[in-house]
DNA sequence: TATTGTTATACTCTATAACTATA
DNA sequence: TATAGTTATAGAGTATAACAATA
């Protein structure tokens, strides 16, 4: 009985945590959504910019986004339609670079400013408590030879 | 020139522990959907199970589930067509409640079992962690009257 | 032969609008 | 008149497959 009432209460955190886990990331993602549509801008294209601070092959780009490279042509066209990237060549003569244009690049900028200005962990938290939080937040991260 | 690098550094840690909360998230997902998977479930179908521990209308559903009340007829019936679930009449006659059959009941109790098992939560940090990690995350999804 | 970016197309998820049966 | 669930349809987001240029 009391087995099963430890097993129950361990069922209970874990879902309780993984849920507010959940919770979090997706505040702040949807925060991040309204800082990206505050700029014109939807998530991806957001999220695009903002891996560009050096210029980088398109493929480089579908892998940190974590999508297909035809589906970055489509990205790469409407950033550059609104004057945020160029497409400039590479050595290797298959390969484009997105490069941000100056206009590109402030856009990056506001939007690096507005999450440290929104983000709930700076809102929400002391700097104590990010301390603290932080070394946890790698425990979890940390990529270990479990199964 | 200092005061720009404090600025630099909180963007920095800003989008950091941002990031981190959201890969972490995602990863829960991403488990949570591979023990959904191993039940032959997606998961929307997983979490309508995991909420119904008590028979709910359908409406209530759409709610938990943030989703419209078209979306969960279909949901409805797929897990009718698996034998998970039961559409019981209420007492409002337009209203129609969902109960899990015996059959999704055991899925439940699998799905609790498996996520307590191999949550991150649980699989990477110690207790005392998770007592240390719990008031940061209320702290993160404290309602308070800021902007 | 393998890889980069492109194009055309198809698929998945979810919402909207219109409907019915109740209330 | 308003609400619960259903149906048919449409849209957003993304992938797949075939292709041209280059390696």
């Amino acid at each position: 009985m009391i087995v099963h009432m430890a097993r129950t209460a361990r069922m209970k955190e874990a879902h309780q945590l993984s849920a507010m886990m959940i919770d979090i990331a997706e505040q702040s993602k949807a925060d991040f959504a309204e800082i990206a549509a505050s700029l014109g801008l939807h998530v991806i294209l957001a999220r695009a910019i903002a891996l560009l601070d050096t210029p980088a092959p398109m493929r480089d780009l579908a892998e940190s986004l974590a999508c297909d490279r035809s589906y970055i042509t489509g990205i790469a066209d409407q950033l550059e339609e609104r004057g945020l990237v160029e497409r400039i060549p590479g050595t290797d003569r298959r390969v484009k670079l997105l490069q941000l244009t100056d206009e590109g690049a402030a856009v990056r900028d506001r939007l690096a400013e507005s999450v440290a200005d929104r983000a709930l962990v700076m809102r929400r938290l002391t700097n104590e408590q990010r301390a603290n939080l932080k070394p946890l937040l790698e425990a979890l991260l940390k990529d270990p030879q479990d199964s």
